[in-house]
DNA sequence: TGCCTTGTTGCAATTAATTGCAATAGGGAA
DNA sequence: TTCCCTATTGCAATTAATTGCAACAAGGCA
């Protein structure tokens, strides 16, 4: 399933930065790409040691970190959870559902406005990219309005529920 | 210097979730207002214990985390710290340059019609508040043009840059 | 006002994330 | 293709963040 390159651009501009295309980015770099939209520490772990289960913790880390550092990837906050994925020239951004934490994943378009908008008042250029907006999907609207009700729900994801209850 | 109710409003807010409302937590929230906008876990901590020195780092990190899960603080990844804001009806966003670090802080009225937008397009009604949007500043702009250069600057804020030099 | 329930705190222990360093290996130059 | 420089890795150690639990105290109720 895991290709041998992950991407062949990304890695162009892995070493255009001077960086070393090593065996355990690829893997990282895939893990993430690989995993819908958005990988987490742990899913990304886990899925870079079934193919070898010699890469460390530490490497992951530290790989995430350097290519955030460098842009190549995005980190994001997504509830809790800081998850990971690769940036392409296919820039988009997320709407995420305070509720049912559905990820509507909407074109650039839709902020471009904003950004043109930021351009001409401030003079300030938005580089921000694959953001996330909270909010409330239409679905959960309809249901129950638009309130958040008295609390928000945990904000668990289902991969990390599920470990939990193994656990026990 | 530290108001002895950091914020009525706030305090009715957690009272009506059912929190009670604690002196540490009370320092907490005046030590988050009292520092400029964004307030880091350690500048937190070092606030609350100038006042009350037995207040312990759990406490300020499990009330962060439980104001933030139900929204009467927000937590925004600024650079690498996780820095943390009041919510009140002020809302606004942060345009912060990837270059200078430069923090511009722009009403919601920017962020409106994204939000107009979004909602008739998708139906989804966006919350996303106190969004921070990096990028680069007027001056930079000028300095250096729209690249951001081989590599983005290390993402140190002041107070801890130097707190490393006073370790050394 | 004083009692009592239960949310909150602080300690200690646990788990997660980062860092220093010696060994390893990518990939440019010969 | 081989050599060599140095970026990168993985281990161990350190530091940061979270969690369990007994003691404490906020604040509703009599």
């Amino acid at each position: 399933m895991t290709s041998p390159q992950s991407h062949p651009i990304i890695e162009k501009r892995v070493r255009d930065l001077g960086f070393r295309m090593t065996p355990q980015r690829r893997l990282i770099l895939n893990a993430i790409e690989g995993s819908g939209e958005h990988a987490g520490v742990d899913e990304i772990l886990e899925r870079v040691q079934q193919v070898d289960p010699q890469i460390s913790r530490t490497t992951v880390y530290r790989t995430l970190q350097t290519f955030s550092r460098y842009r190549l990837i995005h980190g994001n906050q997504l509830s809790g959870e800081k998850v990971y994925e690769v940036i392409t020239e296919d820039t988009h951004d997320h709407l995420v559902c305070h509720r049912c934490w559905v990820d509507i994943r909407i074109e650039e378009d839709a902020f471009k406005s904003f950004r043109k908008q930021i351009d001409e008042q401030f003079g300030f250029l938005v580089l921000a990219e694959h953001n996330i907006f909270m909010g409330l999907c239409p679905d959960c609207r309809a249901e129950h309005g638009d309130q958040l009700g008295r609390f928000s729900e945990h904000p668990k994801f289902v991969s990390k529920a599920l470990k939990e209850e193994q656990k026990k």
